[in-house]
DNA sequence: CTTGACCTTCCCATCATGGGAACCCCCATC
DNA sequence: GATGGGGGTTCCCATGATGGGAAGGTCAAG
């Protein structure tokens, strides 16, 4: 089959089937004799794997490992579940970092009127003129994230 | 005081403060006769600001309208209210997803052996040669996510 | 043979940020 | 006065994953 079938088939673009064969995460793809790129159902399988890793939140790289690992029946699942649950403690890291965040100026937003008048201890907190700025140990605000 | 001290005292990179100059989100810094860029303390209290903003997550151009807000002392607070919570409620969902995702992957993880064996239900998972595709009950992929 | 849907490659844009080169400036020290 | 170091300046490039779009080739149906 073509690319735009293998895409409807797998759920990845055919812009990104292509991405991702440039970058050398999926072997190139057959081709017609003109040029056009051909699919097999293992192509497909491996573009639907793909598919869900991406949803699952897996960077390209670790797509890679994962490829890697799904190709290797010798492998160790120990291998496996190490990378899962490494993606797993950065997920919910990022998770905890975003809930800070919206914690933080939902509660903010809580104590602000939102009528017509000026006042508002959101833009209050963001100019935050009552707070020490001598470099060494900046306050701790919810938003000094790293 | 010239960019580097800037940077210091409001907590954004010399790099990010010409950048954000460049694309007009801060006035022009003065500058002084060899053309180094100075600041003012008033023009450190805006970076401050933007380097607030910018940890509760707003983007660029979501600072370029808290900034006006901040500017017009006749705002009415009901506009940064709504920018706040509209702000909040993008992180939610953003946030949700990305625990949803963790959860999924923890829950396959969970399942893994974490041994020498290849048997491993995160690689079966994402190979899920099993699909759905037949109507009647497609497997719920966490994965699947729009 | 034309039309339209599809394919090809190539370039550009996103968003916020950092890296680095090549060059200039200022101050302190010898 | 010369020199060195630690700034500053501009400009270009890269990131990660994705989409948009142009210019042109191909194929099947009408």
């Amino acid at each position: 089959m073509k690319i735009g079938e293998a895409a409807a088939a797998s759920g990845v673009s055919a812009k990104m089937i292509r991405y991702y064969e440039s970058i050398g995460l999926i072997g190139p793809a057959g081709r017609t004799d003109a040029g056009y790129r051909t699919y097999t159902p293992a192509d497909v399988q491996t573009l639907r794997f793909v598919h869900r890793a991406r949803g699952l939140g897996f960077s390209v790289e670790q797509m890679r490992a994962l490829l890697a690992l799904w190709r290797d029946k010798r492998r160790a699942s120990a291998d496996v579940k190490r990378l899962a649950l490494e993606h797993v403690a950065a997920l919910e890291a990022k998770a905890r970092e975003l809930v800070e965040m919206s914690r933080a100026l939902r509660h903010l937003a809580d104590r602000c009127g939102g009528d017509a008048r000026p006042d508002c201890p959101i833009i209050d907190e963001l100019a935050d003129t009552h707070d020490a700025a001598d470099g060494a140990a900046p306050a701790r605000h919810a938003a000094d994230v790293t």
